[in-house]
DNA sequence: CAAGATTGATTAATCAATCTTT
DNA sequence: AAAGATTGATTAATCAATCTTG
C-alpha cells in the first residue's frame, strides 16, 4: 500500500480491504471469517434454523455461495443440514451448539475490532459517513 | 440485499460491494476487471513494464496474486512476460499494444462510470467522505 | 542462505448447467 | 415447467512450500 492519494472509487474500495482485512485476522483467532460469522448471525437472528436459498437471501449472495460456506461450517461443527418437513426439496441449514458459541465469541471479537477501528473518528463523523455511504450505494 | 440498517463496518463493506460490482460488470463489457485494469494501470504508469515483484508493490498485494493475474493478463494478450536483462531471478510484465488500447479503453470506463456513481453526493460531500475514509483507514 | 517467481491448497464469490421435487 | 439445491468452471485473494538464481 504505497499510494496514498485515490479517488472516490478507490478510497471506498481501498478502505474497505483494510477494514475487511483487519477483522478477518482477528476473527482467524477463533476460526471464524467474516463470511462464516454472517451466515452464523442470520441463522441466529432467525430462531437456529433457515432453508439454505433464505440463507443466500439474508446474505444478499447467490444460493452456491451459501451451498459451499454452508459446506464449511458443516465441516468446522458449527451448522448441520437437515431435512425440510414442509418441502422435500428444501434443506435447513441449522445451528449447533458449537455454531451458538462460536457465534457468541464471533459477535465479541467483531464488536470490539469495530469499536477499535471506529474509534479513529467521533460520533458525528461516523453518523456522517453513515449517511455519505447510504447515499453512494442506493 | 435486505438489510437496510447496517452498522459502521458494515456499511463501509457493503456499499464498497455494491460499487465494486457496478463498476466490475461495465468494464467486463471489454473483456476486463478492475484486478486486470489496476495492473494495466500500475505498468502504464512505469513506463510500459515493471518485475512481477514491483507490480505486486505496488498494487498492493501478495507476489503470488501477481503471478497468476499476469497469467490471466498474457493470456488475454495484453501483457507478455520478458527476461529481465540486469537480473535472470526476475520476470519483467510488458503492456503489449492490445494491452495498451485495452487500458485506454478501460480507463474510460472506470472513469465514466466513477463519475455516473458519485454524482450521487456534491463535491462537498465526496471531500468529506474520502476525508473520512482516510481518517479510518490509516 | 536470500530473493524472485511459481505452484498447490484454501476461502469466497460468481455464473451456467444439472438433478430432484413440486 | 418452476423452485431448491448442488456441481463445475472461473476470478481473485491468501498462505506455505518449492525451484531457480544471486
Amino acid at each position: 500500500m504505497v499510494d496514498t492519494e485515490r479517488t472516490g472509487l478507490f478510497a471506498v474500495l481501498h478502505t474497505s480491504g483494510v477494514l475487511e482485512t483487519r477483522v478477518e485476522s482477528k476473527l482467524s483467532d477463533v476460526g471464524l471469517s467474516i463470511a462464516k460469522l454472517a451466515a452464523l448471525h442470520v441463522l441466529a437472528g432467525a430462531g437456529e434454523s433457515l432453508p439454505l436459498g433464505q440463507l443466500a437471501e439474508r446474505l444478499a449472495c447467490v444460493k452456491s455461495n451459501v451451498t459451499q460456506l454452508v459446506d464449511r461450517l458443516e465441516a468446522d461443527g458449527l451448522v448441520s443440514r437437515a431435512a425440510d418437513p414442509n418441502d422435500r426439496r428444501s434443506r435447513l441449514a441449522v445451528l449447533t451448539a458449537a455454531g451458538r458459541k462460536a457465534y457468541t465469541k464471533g459477535i465479541e471479537i467483531q464488536s470490539q475490532a469495530e469499536k477499535e477501528l471506529f474509534s479513529a473518528l467521533s460520533t458525528e463523523e461516523s453518523k456522517k459517513l453513515h449517511e455519505l455511504l447510504a447515499k453512494l450505494g442506493r
